[in-house]
DNA sequence: TACAACGTGATG
DNA sequence: CATCACGTTGTA
């Protein structure tokens, strides 16, 4: 009787708060007190899985709640997880135990994965109860599982019921939504909530179920993906694309139209919060979109969309490995759903990141004025790429949120599929029950396979020679031939740069893009990106040297107030609206709240060699913050600065300023109160190499003139332009 | 028993 | 709405 107590939100109440305890029973400190409360009961408390990425990785030490823990020297009072290791699937406690049977979960003691569905811990969003599902009466009776948490679904029971329940998040999205950092409550523009409504639904049947909860887990699965495959050829470019906005339009709207279930959050209730998450379901379902290779074209992409998901039984897990050949014959028999381990792959991709970060940081304490090599131990010498907004949405790939799967057919003739499996959901719900997470850089497959069993005789990293000649719009296209195409091509050293330049809208499938390919250098200027955007951008790039915000409003700016980015290098925050002293003061001062002895008093941006302010209102005040805060400047750009003086370049260059022997670029064109006398001030500068002085009015030709030959003792100097001055090497 | 930290109320 | 706070849960 004890596993039967009733557990009101009446009693949530009581636990959080100072009110007298509760009594207390027997059981894994659950409680007993009057049901009469409603039909939910409190919720067992989730606990890490202690094998996520996030998990796995060390405190940061400088997020909010780590500077609160005592071992941080903080008082402790807040107890809360530090940001950066906010566990992306949180587990039942391993107490938890079936509600009607009381024993454990029990898939372990099973070998046929289609089989422990029935015998693992499922937990059940909206009743809280967690049981067997074999020994709920009714069994295989439209349980729907909720693909974003492991073991848990909206028990048949409930969904029976059409009852709603609230979203079971971990903790990872609890503090995604009210932190910075989080998506979840940006608002995406031009978008109807109403469109979005069904999608707040779980919606994976039990049959399904065994696979997907499986294979969020075992890791040896992926090692397990086997063979028999060959190799396909690359469509023919130049395929016009929808955009990819409409798209994901589009497609919400099919699964609206189609769904045959009542949408129990349907129409105007639509909340604010569950429209946030539909914002970061749309990161996650890009991503899975992109691991899948697939790729939304037309309406009639939709009944391939019912007939994936309509599979009723699971297969072991898709595994991405499945390439075309294969795929053809999945469809042959329309019965098995694919799906790559995602958590596996972040897993992999936070080691890979996080050895990554701990070069750098070596790197960086090695060095003094060399800057970063972006890729230390990169194999191929490849060319720095940008891609351009327009190449993205040319070749469709992660702007565009929808599942198909390629058969070998010309991409730009989609097959038309038969609408069989009505009833179900297409897939694309599923995919976006997923949490957010980091970009799946997993071990990729080192050869492809081909059909014959063996694999192909080129090694991945020929191949990624041969990718690096291609444009990012050529990847693109790349990616949509097979899944070992898709991974390899969104090899992040084929993405260093990043160009969203005057992208009209940076939507949330933009930013999952971004993330999976973890470009060095961003260029987000003259975007409307929001504060939340580049905040959960930021923290999410850990190896971004170079952003470029030019053109940006100050409030998006500002994330970089709140966000850690130690390793940049580059950035750009030239004609940002209202940045000004008090701002670059926010932006350049260390965390304000140390306590004495406590971190290490250092800017956010220390490592910045490379500063653009061009356009800014901004004084001395800011240049001093600069030399203090920005110990390896080396080029800085203040043209346009109206502020700027003589006696700027004066606190510039004066000895003991760090910026002294680290410039050795200036850019003052275009300020009008500096004079001929700043020349003498840059004589200071044992580095300098680039003076641009051009427009500014108040030097001469002859000043520069002067210069170059008093210079030319120790240093030959050029005038390039009119005040343009340039070290001859 | 010590420690980490979840989930939610209180506060600003 | 974001942040602070803390009782309590969960693990080692």
């Amino acid at each position: 009787e004890v596993l039967a107590l009733n557990r009101t939100g009446e009693q949530m109440d009581h636990w959080n708060t100072n009110r007298p305890k509760p009594p207390k029973v027997g059981v894994a400190g659950t409680v007993k007190l009057a049901a009469s409360r409603g039909p939910a009961g409190a919720r067992r408390r989730r606990t890490r899985c202690r094998r996520c990425e996030a998990c796995l990785r060390t405190e940061c030490g400088e997020c909010h709640f780590c500077k609160d823990m005592k071992k941080f020297g903080g008082p402790g009072r807040m107890k809360q997880s530090c940001i950066m290791r906010q566990c992306i699937a949180p587990v039942l406690p391993h107490t938890a135990v079936c509600l009607v049977c009381g024993e454990a979960g029990k898939e372990d003691t099973l070998d046929e994965e289609e089989d422990k569905f029935n015998v693992m811990l499922m937990e059940c969003s909206i009743c809280n109860e967690i049981v067997h599902p074999a020994c709920l009466e009714v069994k295989d009776a439209g349980g729907v599982v909720n693909d974003e948490l492991p073991n848990c679904w909206e028990c048949p029971k409930c969904s029976h019921a059409g009852k709603t329940g609230k979203q079971k998040r971990g903790p990872g999205f609890k503090y995604a939504s009210n932190l910075p950092g989080s998506l979840l409550k940006e608002q995406r523009p031009g978008r109807d909530p109403r469109e979005e409504g069904d999608l707040a639904t779980p919606a994976v049947t039990v049959a399904t179920v065994a696979r997907r909860q499986l294979e969020e887990t075992p890791r040896h699965r992926l090692e397990e993906q086997v063979a028999k495959k060959r190799p396909a050829v690359p469509p023919a470019d130049g395929q016009a694309w929808p955009r990819p906005e409409d798209d994901a339009l589009q497609k919400k709207r099919k699964l609206t139209d189609d769904d045959d279930t009542p949408d129990p959050n349907g129409g105007n209730k639509v909340g604010e919060e569950q429209e946030a998450r539909q914002g970061a379901r749309h990161t996650e379902e890009a991503q899975e979109e992109e691991e899948r290779g697939g790729v939304f074209r037309t309406p009639s992409c939709e009944s391939d969309l019912s007939r994936c998901n309509s599979s009723p039984r699971a297969g072991p897990s898709g595994e991405g490995g499945l390439e075309l050949q294969d795929k053809a014959r999945v469809r042959a028999r329309a019965r098995r759903p694919v799906r790559l381990p995602c958590r596996e792959l972040s897993r992999e991709l936070s080691k890979e990141l996080n050895q990554e970060i701990q070069k750098t940081e070596d790197c960086l304490a090695n060095e003094s004025r060399q800057p970063v090599k972006a890729e230390p131990d990169s194999e191929t010498d490849e060319p720095k790429r940008v891609v351009s907004m327009a190449a993205m949405e040319m070749a469709g790939d992660w702007l565009r949120p929808c599942e198909r799967e390629t058969n070998g057919a010309p991409l730009r003739e989609p097959p038309m599929q038969p609408t069989a499996g009505a009833g179900r959901r297409p897939l694309g719900v599923q995919m976006e029950r997923h949490v957010i997470r980091p970009p799946p850089i997993s071990p990729p497959p080192d050869r492809l396979p081909l059909a014959d069993g063996h694999a192909h005789i080129l090694r991945r990293e020929l191949w990624m020679a041969i990718f690096s000649h291609l444009s990012h719009q050529q990847l693109c296209v790349c990616m949509r031939i097979c899944k070992t195409w898709n991974r390899w091509c969104c090899d992040k050293r084929l993405w260093t740069q990043i160009d969203l330049k005057r992208s009209k809208s940076i939507t949330p499938l933009m930013l999952s893009g971004i993330i999976r390919r973890q470009p060095i250098s961003l260029d987000l200027s003259w975007t409307n990106i929001s504060k939340k955007q580049l905040s959960w951008l930021i923290n999410r790039l850990p190896g971004l040297r170079v952003l470029l915000l030019s053109g940006c409003s100050w409030v998006a700016v500002s994330a970089l107030c709140t966000s850690s980015c130690p390793l940049l290098r580059t950035l750009d925050v030239q004609w940002v609206e209202g940045l000004k002293d008090t701002q670059m003061r926010d932006l350049l001062s260390p965390p304000t709240d140390n306590r004495p002895g406590q971190l290490d008093g250092r800017s956010k941006l220390r490592n910045v060699t490379d500063l653009r302010l061009a356009g800014l209102d901004i004084t001395d005040a800011s240049l001093r913050l600069i030399m203090r805060h920005m110990p390896l400047l080396a080029r800085l750009d203040l043209s346009y600065c109206n502020h700027i003086t003589d006696q700027s370049v004066n606190i510039l260059t004066a000895v003991g300023s760090t910026t002294r022997d680290s410039l050795t670029q200036i850019n003052l064109s275009v300020c009008n109160r500096v004079t001929d006398q700043s020349l003498s001030f840059f004589k200071r500068c044992g580095s300098i190499c680039h003076i641009d002085l051009r427009f500014c009015k108040q030097v001469t030709p002859e000043g520069c003139q002067r210069f170059a030959a008093e210079m030319s003792v120790s240093v030959q100097f050029s005038l390039l332009e009119d005040k343009l001055l340039q070290k001859l090497s």
